[in-house]
DNA sequence: TTCCGCTATATTTTTTCGTGCATAGCGGAA
DNA sequence: TTCCGCTATGCACGAAAAAATATAGCGGAA
């Protein structure tokens, strides 16, 4: 069946969204590369969106969930700190058990869709 | 707590989102008055947009989900197909499920957030 | 027979969002 | 001591999305 069903899961605080699926791409993408400007190449974003990011969500954590350090090779870069890894953990954590909410209940609403979108 | 969780499930099929939150919103506001058009002004949404959105939806699923009429009061005006009232259904049960899932393990995620978001 | 509310669609204007570019400082490496 | 890659931040431009505006026909009601 070629309906495919896309859940965005998003923590909202007053003001701003503290958590949602590209700033979790962003975090994971930043523990992989140890840089917020190598996770932004990753991406294919500017580097400008992603350290707005970052900012946005080191903001609405309690402390923040990203590190950074400047300087040149080897001191500089940007880490996950301890509570944004447990904060990605937790939030892929609850995209899994969304989907796994939804799997079993898809089919009713399948059957009523086209293959793909008319002209 | 401050923190508040927002899922947003989306219906893709190829080349269109079949439908999502925005969507189905319309689809309940048409049914309750009856016309696209009161239906935008409900939402606070162009009527040009919601018509797209109609268009859209009926080009997504294998018959229409909103059958319409033009001509003067009385006689046009749209309605919900019964395709399109399984549909909305269909889609609230989806929504539902996936926050039952979710509200149970929201807790370790909202501790570790601020109250709000810091300037 | 004039009017109103509706569907339906094209065209233009505005707004929004992100990229791109520029600047500035830091600190290890060559 | 020059260079490079990184953090950090401001500002102008452009593309894409949304809204506003315009047009056209339909058909019941006043």
């Amino acid at each position: 069946m070629a309906a495919k069903v896309d859940i965005r899961i998003r923590i909202h605080i007053p003001g701003e969204i503290a958590l949602g699926p590209g700033k979790a791409a962003l975090l994971e993408a930043i523990h992989a590369t140890g840089s917020i400007s190598a996770a932004a190449r990753q991406l294919e974003m500017s580097y400008r969106r992603a350290w707005q990011l970052v900012d946005a969500m080191n903001r609405s954590f309690r402390t923040p969930v990203v590190a950074t350090a400047v300087g040149g090779a080897r001191r500089g870069g940007a880490t996950l700190t301890p509570l944004g890894q447990e904060a990605l953990k937790h939030f892929r954590a609850l995209e899994a058990a969304a989907m796994k909410a939804l799997r079993s209940r898809l089919g009713p609403l399948e059957a009523l869709l086209a293959e793909e979108a008319a002209p």
